[in-house]
Formats: structure tokens, C-alpha cells, sequence
DNA sequence: AACGAGCCGTACCGTACGTTACGGTTCGGT
DNA sequence: ACCGAACCGTAACGTACGGTACGGCTCGTT
């Protein structure tokens, strides 16, 4: 972005990462990998090397450093994105479920490599640049599944499941039981190691306190 | 640190801060200014000029950049440490106090532009230089702040006001109620204003949340 | 007054890296 | 078979910045 208002290459410089090739595909995907392995060190020559393909095809297909970086942050959210998670029966025990599965995911996603590194190089950029790889990635991560989570908390509500007035404080709440310090431990590299079995357990504990606090035992209908 | 091994100036190249001299503290206050208003893009030249003073007595005092960045945080980190909370008299509502204190101080801290600015550069030295940067900022943060909850909740306990087993998850639990998604957030640049009410309400209502997960009502002797 | 230590300001050096330019190769279209 | 587009590999350029050297100034000491 230093020099930017050049002809724009061919099409993903915009804001739009359409669909890359299958070939672009893979020059992020050996982003990914040199910023898991390499951390923020990150070069071009190393980028071009890791995918076997010229530093102009780099230029070319992304612009510049930042597009390139914005790029494999939206190609990594692309594919993060999956389960709709669809609800039509709820009672306690599938919104049990449901909870300690979105808590299980998300301390899946936060702990994985690609996703510490990826949200270094974004708070880097943060820091100086005014890119918005740092929005980027908080719309993939922590608003995407508050988009997806809240309409779960709503229809327990509904089914007389949850309390709550705001369902923006109640999902806030359940997202700090759920990562409480494993993501800014993990960033600032503290060696903490989730296993399958921890990650459960703990999604599970924080489904439970989130439901002490939030949870009515059945449906209690109508106003009051 | 990337070339250690060198004449170790006069002290503060070790880890030990000791105490920089009243100029040495302008200079790191001068670090700590352009942290914020400048974020990563920090240069010794920038610094020097902040500063008056020279490159040379930036490189005398303190080593190389890392040793310098290093001192800056744990500058920072001595002036953060304060209130020592002495506990004497323990009741519902002096617990009640002491969470929502703590809770409130944390919040501050952690939405602060110098700490949002040493967690940037911390996080992005954790990405890839090998330094302890990322080590002193947990230490002096998250780990600190536990040291001095913790013994808060086990008189809490010991006072027959609280029930836990595990000292450290309780305290990851207050912790996740309180920081929730605050830091995460500003880290990557989001909008997010916290003032002195909504960091008092927040306080509470996360200390509410933790008694109601953690507290008892009455002193309760003895075993079961 | 003379001296030396410490420090400021600045010029300078070496390197790393983003970015560009260019020659050579592959490959689909005609 | 020929052409042009796309791309690979690499050399080259410009700049930013960490680190060093040095001349001059200030100030405490004798």
C-alpha cells in the first residue's frame, strides 16, 4: 500500500477476494505455512521461494505486500468458515451441546498455529499501518462467532432455555468463560498446550458456569 | 539481543532494571510516547530525537533496540505495580469490593494506549525473535495480576465466602468474566471506548457473575 | 585555567527487504 | 510451425534502519 493507484493487477487488490485460483490458492497456503514456521519474518523472496513462483507473479496477482498478507488472512477465513450448526429441536441438553460445541471450536481455532500467527501479523499491523488486516481478522474471528452463537443463545431463549436482556452481554459473557487467558497467553508465547481432552473439558466447564448463570431449568412461558 | 556478549555497558543489559537513572527514566518514557503515537514503527533514530539524546547513549545504556525495548517494558511494569491490598477484615461485602477493584484495575490497565502499545510490540517479538519480551509482559500482566487475586479468593475461602478446589481456575474464571473480549479487540484495532462508568459497571457485573459461580452465602464450618 | 568524562548531534556503513526489470521457458491458440 | 501471453528465476535498484565513529560542547574536579 505504499504506492498504491496503479493499474490494479488483475482482480484481488479490491476488497473482494472473489476466489483465487487453484494456483493462488497455493501461494497462500505457503503464506500460511512460512507464518506459522517463521513467524513475523515473513519475506517476499521467502513467499516466492516456499510457492516456486516469481516475485513479479506476486506483484501481479496481489498488489503488494498488504494485499497479499490481506489475502491469505481472508483465504485462511474462507475455509474456517463451516458448520451452520442447524437447530430445530432444542432442549437442555442440545443447547448443552451446542454451547460446549461452539466453545470447543473456538478454543480449537485460537490455539491452532495458523491462527496465532496470523493474528500476530494482524496486531503488528494494527500497531503502525492503518490496514484493516486487524478488522479483518476480528470479523472472521470473534464477530463471526458471536453472529453465529447469538442466534442459538435467542432461540434458547425463546424455548425458556436462557435469561437474559442483552444478548450481546450474554454472548460476551460466554465467550470470556470459554477463552478466559488461553488467547493472549498464547500470543504473547506462553507454552500452554490444549489437547483434544482439555479443550473438552473445558468447553464444557465453561458451558456449565455459563448456564448457572444464564440457564432456567424449564420452559417457563409467556411474560411474567 | 542479537548480538549479546558485548561490553555490558553500565547495567541494565542484563535482566536485572535495578533503577534507570531520572534520565534514563525520560528516555524510556520517551519510548513509551512513541509506542503509542507512532506503534511499531519505533527507531533508535526516533527515539534519540524524542529523547535528546544520542544514538550512542541509546546503544551505552542500554545494549541494542531489544535491550532497550525491554527496559521500556519493565519501566512501564514498575510504575503499574501499586496497590497492595491489605486484607484484615473479610466480609461479603469487602470481598465483594476487592473482586470489583481488581476486575475495575485490570480493565483499566488493559485498555490503556501504553499497554495496548507494549502488548503490540510483545506480541509481534513473540512472533519471531526468540526474546523474553513476550515472557516479561505475561510475568509483569496476566501472571502478576493472578499473584495477587489468588490469595484474595483463598481468604475468601478460608472465610467460608467462596467454594473452589483449584485456586487457578477460579482465578481464569474471574479473569475470562472480566477481560471477556476487551483486549483481543483493541488489539487488533477495534473502536472500543471503555471510560470510568462502563469499566465500574463491568467490574461489577463480572464480580457478580463470579459469586454467583463461586460465592456462598454465609460462612459455612467445618466439612460437610 | 586546564583537563577529562560524559553526552549531543550527525555523518557514515552494512544489510535486509520491498519493489522493479529482464531474459528465458512453457503452453494454448491458429 | 509460429505467436503472444503468462510465468519462472534472478539480478538489480532504492530505501529504511540498526549500529558505529567522531567532532564539538558542557560541566564537574583540581
Amino acid at each position: 500500500m505504499t504506492s498504491a493507484a496503479k493499474t490494479p493487477a488483475s482482480e484481488p487488490s479490491g476488497a473482494d477476494p472473489a476466489e483465487p485460483t487453484a494456483r493462488q490458492a497455493a501461494v497462500l497456503d505457503a503464506v500460511l505455512t512460512l507464518l506459522q514456521e517463521k513467524g513475523g519474518q515473513l519475506t517476499m523472496t521467502a513467499v516466492a521461494r516456499q510457492a516456486s513462483c516469481s516475485k513479479e507473479t506476486l506483484y501481479k496477482w496481489f498488489g503488494d505486500r498488504d494485499g497479499l498478507l490481506t489475502a491469505a488472512v481472508q483465504w485462511q477465513a474462507s475455509r474456517v468458515r463451516a458448520g451452520s450448526y442447524d437447530r430445530q429441536k432444542l432442549d437442555a441438553s442440545s443447547l448443552r451441546d451446542s454451547l460446549s460445541d461452539f466453545a470447543a471450536n473456538w478454543l480449537s481455532v485460537i490455539s491452532s498455529a495458523t491462527s496465532i500467527a496470523l493474528n500476530r501479523v494482524a496486531i503488528a499491523h494494527a500497531a503502525s499501518k492503518q490496514s484493516n488486516l486487524g478488522q479483518i481478522v476480528l470479523d472472521n474471528g470473534r464477530f463471526a462467532i458471536g453472529d453465529r452463537l447469538k442466534p442459538v443463545l435467542e432461540e434458547g431463549r425463546a424455548a425458556g432455555l436462557l435469561a437474559f436482556d442483552d444478548t450481546e452481554a450474554a454472548f460476551r459473557t460466554f465467550f470470556g468463560l470459554a477463552g478466559r487467558d488461553v488467547q493472549i497467553r498464547l500470543l504473547l508465547g506462553d507454552k500452554l498446550k490444549l489437547g483434544k481432552a482439555e479443550i473438552a473439558r473445558d468447553a464444557a466447564a465453561a458451558t456449565d458456569q455459563f448456564l448457572t448463570l444464564y440457564g432456567r431449568a424449564a420452559p417457563a412461558p409467556a411474560t411474567a
